[in-house]
DNA sequence: GATAAGCTTTCCACTATGCGAAAAGTAAGA
DNA sequence: TCTTACTTTTCGCATAGTGGAAAGCTTATC
């Protein structure tokens, strides 16, 4: 009986078999083998190819025909969108990001703090962005980013403590660096990918929350002091348009 | 026994539960209370509340803390995110778009058809967008673009005819549409929310089949003969991009 | 403070649903 | 064709999930 509890709050066990192999996929390669899932999950081969063919009736998950791998579908860009498409946040941003775009020339993200990985909520993509370093992706880990650093420096100490036990960094960010994040008006730091430098504010809500960063991603400009001026213009264009929707995100 | 065969085809009927939920939260207010969710469903109050609590330990749901209504979760973000990340078809557009939409000033999208709704994968977000008109939305139907239309012109016979039952279309498509759409080397359609128009080509694999739509959204110029030969300069554009990546889609 | 609305938790009986083990089926490669 | 690797199906069983009911809790409003 007191054995049942913690099951009973953990929820429907067959659920959370569902969200599992969900994230499995989410990791790992595009198509993974019912018996790679099956073992690395800790379920049967029966349950785990119910659960999956369970999932795909629903789009959710999709099967290679001649393989029979399974992989994520697109049932979840429906899902997704909806989400999208309801939020507050990015409804209060969306006009504001071209004309930031405009007045930076670089990509605007929105971004949030998600199970540890910083997900990109929302993006216009810049002017002079060459077809090579075009970012695709939809989400990575936190200190890869200046928009990262700034939810990371705003989160709980549990989060942090799990983001820095989670990175692959040799030089783990310390709490001086937390503090850091959390104070500054802005953080810039150079992607190692594209090697283009992001600049990023946070965006807080009505109650002083942080609830996403914003960021500007651009090219290195010429060594010099222009660096400075220019992050510093970009920053203020963040800021502002972070402070513009700020009495309008209540909690919900 | 063979009663039972349709509903162990059927899958799981936990999973069934978690994802009509999921699907009902994708359309109506964001956020449902658990009572109307039970009844639309036909799920007890018991199993919905458990359902639902089950998917916000996954962070696919959320609940509001004041009003302790659901709605759906950022963890979509993430899953969608990395069935966004993975897909060659966006992987192989990715480079190309940015130069589309420099070369049409327009909006450049990739969408698909889910489930019988236009689903929009990958946007870059044109110039001369404005405050007002930029479009956020992640899905809609078919009919009410372009896009849609193109898919909807190439799709099954069995989803052509979902759609135009569900449509709420005062004068419904008729099957020379149909032929026409899926003729047609381009799709021109005015968006009725923005007055802007959209052109639209299908996205061909390797194989032949279409796969996405590709579209270029801009508004609507001095009313002349300027507008076709747009349309058609655009179109080029479009087209040249989807043949580019066609020999590269396989039917991965 | 009282009330209303709605959610959350608890309990219980029931059963059908989900489980694992094993067999059968399928596709690809040598 | 045979072999291998992997997926899919079958079967018996027990437990996980269900519905119903009621009590308790929370929030918002008057």
């Amino acid at each position: 009986m007191g054995l049942e509890l913690p099951e009973q709050k953990g929820g429907l066990g067959t659920v959370r078999n569902a969200t599992l192999l969900l994230r499995m996929l989410s990791g790992g390669e595009r198509f993974q083998t019912l018996s790679s899932l099956a073992e690395a999950s800790g379920l049967s081969l029966a349950t785990t190819h119910r659960v999956l063919r369970s999932l795909a009736q629903a789009d959710l998950v999709v099967q290679h025909p001649q393989s029979s791998r399974y992989s994520l579908g697109p049932g979840l860009l429906r899902l997704s969108g909806a989400y999208r498409d309801r939020l507050p946040l990015l409804q209060l941003l969306a006009p504001y990001l071209v004309e930031v775009r405009d007045n930076t020339k670089a990509t605007i993200e929105v971004s949030q703090l998600v199970q540890g990985l910083v997900v990109i909520a929302d993006r216009v993509t810049g002017e002079n962005v060459t077809r090579v370093f075009r970012d695709l992706t939809s989400f990575h880990p936190p200190l890869r980013s200046a928009a990262g650093r700034v939810l990371l420096g705003h989160a709980e100490l549990e989060i942090w403590s799990d983001a820095i036990a989670t990175a692959e960094a040799a030089a783990p960010p310390t709490a001086a660096d937390r503090q850091r994040w959390a104070e500054a008006p802005y953080v810039v730091h150079l992607l190692e990918d594209s090697g283009e430098f992001q600049v990023a504010v946070p965006v807080r809500d009505r109650a002083g929350r942080v609830v996403a960063a914003l960021s500007a991603t651009a090219r290195v400009p010429f060594l010099g002091e222009q660096d400075a001026r220019m992050e510093e213009h970009i920053a203020r264009q963040l800021q502002r348009t972070a402070e513009m929707v700020r009495n309008s995100l209540t909690d919900e």
